[in-house]
DNA sequence: ACAGCAATTATCCGTTTGTATAACAATTAC
DNA sequence: GTAATTGTTATACAAACGGATAATTGCTGT
């Protein structure tokens, strides 16, 4: 949007001296090197919050730089060009939520089949998974997912891997019959329907009321694989 | 992005006569005035692509005004700005989904309550609404309705639009208490697997054998509301 | 035929974008 | 200590962006 003038000078060179008789000595922004791995990191840090907070349109290469503490040029230092750090930052971000849910399962204290599909399930209506911030990025990154087929390579493999992770679940529940097709359709639908609750309840948080979304989940899940899963504390509440 | 030369002339002003002598007498491009309609559908209708082939960065001034056979100036003629234009673009889009759906019912040859709630069902798995360009839309459009609150309003009126829909056709079905909590909440849980599997059907056309996505949902569907339902041919098999 | 209206084109503007490249300086190696 | 390395800043650039305005032309009523 270049209309409205917001002169914001990123570029971090200091104002010229307007009238400087003789010596024009601009000091030269100090700095300290950091290694690759952190400057990296701050810069999808950076590229991620600013897509979560005006959309892909709002993380401009010198918005980034801005955030991460560097100058614009850096990016291309680091990066070949800015669609590669978008797709890293993709990337990151998806994982993020997949372990997110693994993770849940970490304490190892829930050993019971069903217990323990209750609590990956319950994971997804929370933050950081339940979370307008989270959804805004992973919307503003689907589309780009359909041109870009570096980018698709990763929406599929993420998705892919969670919704694995909930078919082991699912075929560990007693009283299962071993039927690789079947829990494939159910692992599909189970996904369907957390997907779909986590999408509504990211885009319109006030229209639903508290653990709402997480109850109808369970009930929804339960339903499907035709068992009674048990409502996990909420740990936030 | 601004890197490659890429000479597309959207102004529409002919090419200079290079030498020529005396009157320079360049043609202006003929046109024809179409009614305020017409200009506006087309307008919406070439964001709309846009939109679906490249994301919204694909969809600027020029390239709308160029699809649609125009030249640029006149879309501030019929839209204060684009950011207008852009809601009125995903209003239509939005809309669209919802009516196509709608339209499944209306040849009133269905009269069944299940068989009426499997066909509305139905109407997602197949195009227009399960389409790699309407998720592409809709996706590109969705993180803008965070920040952005008349589109918020949009998101919200189609959203629960249809939901309001699938709700009737469950508290339609036969051997159904009065119960409109509950009906509240199978209508949510329903609508989000429909919903689910029309985002993975559309973003990973690939993954699922012809069919598939439709069966696994009025599965699920009959499933949470513990019914059975029909699955009704597909039209365009 | 003619005048008036407004739909449409044409052109200009200031800003921002992603990228390229050169100058510089913090660190490392010797 | 001094030189090489390279992370980092600074600056320039062409292109494209959304917007504003003036010039033109197709249409309509008379």
């Amino acid at each position: 949007m270049p209309s409205r003038p917001q002169s914001s000078d990123l570029s971090g060179h200091a104002a010229a001296a307007p009238a400087g008789l003789g010596a024009d000595q601009r000091a030269r922004r100090p700095y300290r090197r950091e290694g690759e791995g952190k400057r990296r990191d701050d810069l999808v840090a950076a590229a991620v919050q600013l897509v979560a907070e005006g959309g892909t349109e709002a993380a401009t290469v010198r918005a980034i730089a801005q955030r991460a503490g560097v100058t614009a040029g850096l990016i291309r230092h680091y990066f070949a060009s800015k669609e590669e750090l978008t797709r890293t930052a993709y990337r990151s971000v998806m994982e993020g939520m997949t372990q997110s849910a693994v993770l849940s399962l970490g304490d190892a204290s829930v050993n019971d089949p069903l217990e323990r599909l209750a609590v990956f399930v319950a994971a997804n209506f929370r933050p950081p998974v339940l979370d307008p911030v989270t959804l805004a990025v992973w919307a503003a990154y689907l589309h780009r997912s359909r041109t870009d087929p570096a980018m698709r390579a990763v929406h599929e493999t993420t998705y892919l891997d969670y919704r694995d992770q909930l078919q082991a679940l699912i075929a560990a529940l007693p009283d299962r019959p071993d039927d690789p097709a079947r829990d494939r359709r159910d692992a599909i639908a189970c996904n369907a329907v957390i997907d779909g609750l986590w999408i509504e309840g990211a885009a319109l948080p006030d229209s639903f009321a508290r653990g709402e979304l997480r109850r109808i989940g369970l009930d929804a899940v339960g339903a499907i694989l035709g068992v009674t899963l048990p409502h996990p504390a909420d740990p936030t509440a």
